[in-house]
DNA sequence: CTGCCAATTCAAGCGAGCTTGAGGTCAAGG
DNA sequence: CCTTGACCTCAAGCTCGCTTGAATTGGCAG
């Protein structure tokens, strides 16, 4: 099995060597071993961290993260509290699209003051967060 | 018109008297005056506290959403910009869906390691985060 | 008019998530 | 064998997004 060492992780992850080791401090991922003082890593490292950075792009926490995924990529959830997380998931995409389309119609309505418009606040309260106006 | 004092604001939309008026400081949000010492806010912030919170749940900066629609809940932007943000928020409800298929993934597949099955790489790949691996 | 209580300011502090810098080690190429 | 440079550790520092606390003000009910 090939080893990688962290800068070539770093390079083709877009992951930085200095949040690669605080990854490993806080036990998000695991190093392989060492070659010296070289920490290697493993090729599936690549794939959790794809996982990681779509994780924070989303929102989550590292903790969270580490939560869906362990060190070594398994869940250490049972299946539902992980179907639980992919439920909140799906939330929060119907959340994400009421803002894109917030954001459309922003773009493309005439209206002088679009927190005016009924259509856009229609958009808001299809997303359910709006507050009891 | 109806003002609404920071406390009403507060309970109505869930977000900490104290972060509003952090978000004040900042230029998120524009108190519509003062009454006495005590800042009153138009209604309509509830709709872009709504706003902000949706964004923050995608992982936005508070820049970043002050740049999507302005203190007065406005865009700054021109339309072609607002679009261009659209289109990356798709962009990250396509990861999303990713991240949440993967989850449902790990939830169900028997496979002792997901990183290794070939079904989950090729979901991850499809979400195109992936590094070359 | 009095007193209460919600609101105010301002400075300091906090947790997350890293980055930076100083000083040290060591694997590999010439 | 020697140099180079990528790696190491550890502590300190930084940005973001607030929260907390102390001291003060002032709107409003009684």
């Amino acid at each position: 099995m090939k080893l990688l060492d962290i800068g070539e992780i770093a390079e083709r992850s877009g992951v930085a060597p200095s949040a690669l080791r605080y990854y490993e401090e806080i036990g998000l991922i695991t190093s392989a071993g060492r070659k010296g003082l070289r920490r290697q890593f493993g090729p599936e490292t690549l794939l959790q961290l794809s996982l990681i950075t779509l994780g924070k792009a989303a929102g989550f926490s590292l903790q969270e993260i580490a939560g869906m995924f362990g060190k070594d990529g398994q869940p250490d959830l049972p299946r539902d509290q992980l179907h639980a997380r992919a439920d909140a998931l799906e939330a929060q995409i119907r959340e994400l699209t009421v803002l894109k389309d917030a954001l459309r119609h922003v773009a493309d309505c005439p209206a002088p003051s679009h927190l005016e418009c009924p259509k856009f606040q229609k958009l808001l309260r299809a997303g359910s967060i709006t507050a009891e106006v």
